[in-house]
RNA sequence: CGGGAGAUGGUAGAGCGGUUGAAUACACCGGUCUUGAAAACCGGCGAGGGUAACACCUCCGGGGGUUCGAAUCCCCCUCUCCCGGCCA
């Protein structure tokens, strides 16, 4: 959630921020109104319930005294009386400016590059240079199959599409890959967890996928659990509405999770082989920090994740998102993408965040320094979405029979 | 899923209709003492809104009710713990 009282004091700049992510400044006005309307509403609900609190505790000194209370109930009634409409505008008031609040987006920070797609995304720098083949390099979904490491007509039949099996030496490696990344990530000093995969609807609220997202995560029936879409969502939520001490600050947290989207908005994109899929394995980082330090931690984490695609070899490239294809919550993000021979191009697979305040805002989570209280900066990031990197490793580690070799770093794994 | 108990501040734990946002202990922060630390002693110490700062409003799991007044009484819900059943 975004600072209310900032748009307020600050309403241009405010303007001039969130254009840069595509939204209209008509609704910051709107919010404008919200905020002042409840304003008023709350100081005729509270000035009204001040005078009853105090006439209903002269009554109760009446009483003792022995004091005739009939003129005095009359006064406290007649303020009661005006009571309940006026904790109804308050509550009504609250919960407009709440529904529009909830699903503005943050401010991207100021170095944000200005764009509206990706197309507009600043490359930061390669990694690795893509090695030559002597051959034309396959995709890998051919190679999932021929080598039989991925089932795709099974993992269909079993649920629907979007999803796949794994197999054999694929299942091994997966696993594998995992065990590398959280090791390799608690070396970098992150805390691993094992967390429940449905988490409730206050902390989806938290970290943002709620309100204005429900669409595209799977719900359970007559529950208030959804699967969660990244680990992000649980590992962040381990604080929600605490108040950590300064001194515990940073807090820096790993996981492995499955993770379930339902893809609504991706229809037609990337339906074939395993790059987009209802549920796919992914090893998440989660920083909670100082204000002052989050920019620090950020680019920790982007090295981090860099680091562990270095190790298995695999060429990769880091970018700048613009503003224009940041994500709802996030004030900064780098995008890791791996090169697939394959595909012939660079694909997405970690994404490293900043989301500011703006979680901490919704979630309640604050630090506690000199006796006051603070809004931490919380951020995410993959390290790495395990799919994908197997698909990585098969394409950029296929020989020209079709087989695939193993990267030197997980051989201890295997 | 059946039977019982409970849900209060960072933790433990009083309060059971009025001036109690809440005793007490521990934890925590500041000070005295000390070469330093510990101990001891003194002081401070829940959260959100509101204000220039006060005032003021809200919160004792969530929602509703009774009352001039509710952490305290009544109803519903949720969750936790213990006992039993079922089951990895």
């Amino acid at each position: 959630m975004i600072d209310l009282k900032y748009i307020q004091n600050n309403f241009d700049e405010a303007s001039r921020k969130l254009s840069k992510k595509g939204v209209d400044n008509s609704i910051l006005n709107e919010l404008n109104t919200l905020f002042q309307s409840l304003k008023e509403a709350n100081a005729a609900y509270e000035g009204a319930k001040a005078e009853q609190n105090r006439l209903s505790k002269l009554f109760g000194e009446y009483k003792q005294k022995g004091l005739d209370t009939a003129t005095l109930k009359d006064d406290i009634d007649r303020y009661k009386s005006e009571l309940p409409a006026l904790l109804e505008n308050a509550r009504v008031a609250n919960e407009k400016l709440e529904n529009l609040a909830l699903i503005i987006p943050n401010f991207p920070d100021d170095n944000v590059p200005n764009g509206l797609s990706e197309d507009d995304n600043v490359e930061i720098k390669k990694v690795l240079t893509p090695k030559e083949f002597g051959f034309e390099p396959k995709e890998h979904w051919d190679l999932g199959v021929t080598n039989g490491w991925i089932d795709f007509e099974r993992g269909v039949k079993l649920a629907k599409s979007r999803f796949s099996v794994l197999k054999g030496q694929g299942a091994k490696l997966e696993r594998a890959l995992i065990n590398f990344f959280l090791d390799t990530n608690a070396k970098a000093g992150f805390e691993e967890f094992n967390l429940p995969l449905m988490n409730n609807s206050a902390m989806l609220l938290g970290t943002g996928q709620l309100p204005k997202f429900e669409e595209d995560l799977f719900k359970i029936d007559d529950e208030d659990l959804y699967l969660i879409p990244t680990a992000e969502v649980p590992l962040t939520n381990l604080y929600n509405d605490e108040i950590i001490d300064v001194n515990s600050l940073p807090i820096l947290m790993t996981a492995y999770t499955p993770c379930f989207r339902k893809e609504a908005g991706s229809a037609g994109r990337d339906t074939r082989g395993m790059i987009r899929q209802h549920q796919f394995d992914k090893v998440e980082m989660v920083a909670i920090t100082h204000p002052d330090n989050s920019d620090k931690v950020f680019d920790m984490m982007v090295e981090n994740a860099s680091n562990l695609l270095s190790l298995l070899g695999l060429p990769h490239r880091l970018v700048m998102l613009c503003g224009g294809d940041l994500g709802f919550g996030a004030a900064k993000t780098v995008d890791i993408e791996v090169w697939l021979p394959g595909q012939n191009k660079y694909r997405e697979i970690s994404s490293i965040s900043n989301t500011r305040d703006f979680q901490a805002r919704r979630a309640k989570i604050r630090y506690k320094e000199d006796g006051k209280n603070s809004f931490v900066h919380t951020l995410n990031g993959s390290a790495l979405a395990v799919g994908r990197t197997l698909i990585a490793i098969m394409e950029n580690y296929q020989n020209e029979n079709g087989e695939i070799s193993i990267p030197e770093v997980l051989k201890s794994y295997l």
